[in-house]
DNA sequence: CAGTGGTCTAGACCACTCC
DNA sequence: GAGTGGTCTAGACCACTGG
């Protein structure tokens, strides 16, 4: 059989076993495809793939070279709360600690392209798995930009989940990060203050408008694992 | 002009203006290549890049629907420390902090699938950017399967790159978490011990067989990002 | 200018899965 | 069984880039 994951499978090894060593120029796709007996465009399936993940870069006329870094792309997953606590086999649980209408934080501000007179629904969460405290959340809305929401409307679902019921968002961006908990973050995570957490910074866009900023703390022991 | 990318962005029109709702099946490929006069391999490469990042989910037989949670699946790109320094503009330097041959730690013998009485070789290091520390980083080796090494051998490169010479690696694997800074850490990285400090493992494979472990420590200002 | 990868096409068959 | 996505093919043209 002649797949596309065959063929990955064939140059990887090759890759492997230093016959083709790091920075050496491998085959043409049109000398694979005839090699291998498959088509042309079986092989750039197949290329395409490994330099997607860094293992070989391309360049136009000059041909595939085997990468000589150790640098490697990988797909890091970033579920939704509710999906992460779920996935584990745990009890999803999710409490309001925090809603008010207030300036952003410098961070804040930053992310949502606000300046320091503006101001912002600032929501807190706290996220637990089996009872026990998972997640701290703060979300800042660009009250702007987006519809009216009420206290009552965080009561029994996250700031996210009220948010994707009503706009589609395009894209984001992330900061991940160590940081100390503070005074709030350790009662709510159940944990001493000036203990290290894991914060995850994300910045949610619509086209080109930036709606929410959310800042989430997770205990020590969370980790956050990515394959290749 | 059809471009699979001009399909991508014109799904991504109706889902960002909601006309195709998250939840909801939007047309097969067959039905949006001839809407769109192309070929149906069009259609399909500019869906399946959208299904890779988790904006839609696809399933034989059901058909094409608009991914419901805020779930996304983006690249993290993990460079070598050498490149990451480098690409911010400053001055890379490397010096050799430890070495020896010893029992390793739980966590690395877990890592390279070793028995407590099996030796490992552990290297420490410091990366500066600028005379800055900048990483802290301490790396197991599997000894039984790697050729020998020495001391010297690590004066001028790091481990990585002496293992990057020697074998090619064929996948790895992440964990990204908050530690506290030990006294050791702490010393090389100028900070005061218990700082928190983003720790980042990696066991690099090639094959079926683990042949090194790492685990680097960034100072508290290191922020690691990524964008969709 | 020529060589390489990047992409599109039209058609075909297969794999999965709901009914 | 039938409808959907997953993939392969053979051929074509285009885009970029080194000489």
């Amino acid at each position: 059989m002649n797949t596309w994951q065959s063929v990955r499978a064939y140059v990887l090894d090759r890759i492997r076993s230093r016959e083709w060593p790091p920075g050496e120029l491998i085959p043409t796709e049109q000398e694979l495809a005839a090699g291998l007996g498959c088509a042309r465009a079986t092989v750039n399936r197949a290329l395409r793939e490994l330099a997607d993940i860094g293992i070989i870069e391309r360049r136009r006329k000059v041909g595939t070279r085997v990468a000589t870094t150790l640098a490697r792309r990988t797909v890091l997953d970033m579920p939704a709360i509710r999906t992460e606590i779920e996935d584990m086999g745990a009890i999803y649980a999710y409490a309001l600690a925090g809603f008010s209408v207030e300036a952003p934080t410098e961070a804040a501000a930053h992310a949502l392209q606000l300046s320091a007179g503006d101001e912002t629904v600032a929501i807190k969460a706290i996220y637990c798995a089996d009872d026990l405290p998972h997640c701290f959340e703060t979300v800042w809305l660009n009250a702007r930009v987006l519809p009216p929401l009420k206290r009552e409307d965080l009561e029994r679902k996250s700031a996210h989940e009220w948010l994707a019921d009503r706009v589609t968002l395009t894209h984001g961006h992330f900061s991940i990060m160590a940081d100390r908990a503070g005074a709030e973050d350790a009662r709510h995570l159940k944990i001493e203050e000036g203990t290290p957490v894991l914060a995850i910074e994300r910045t949610n866009w619509a086209d080109t408008t930036p709606l929410s900023f959310a800042r989430q703390l997770y205990p020590p022991q969370h980790r956050l694992m990515s394959g290749d």
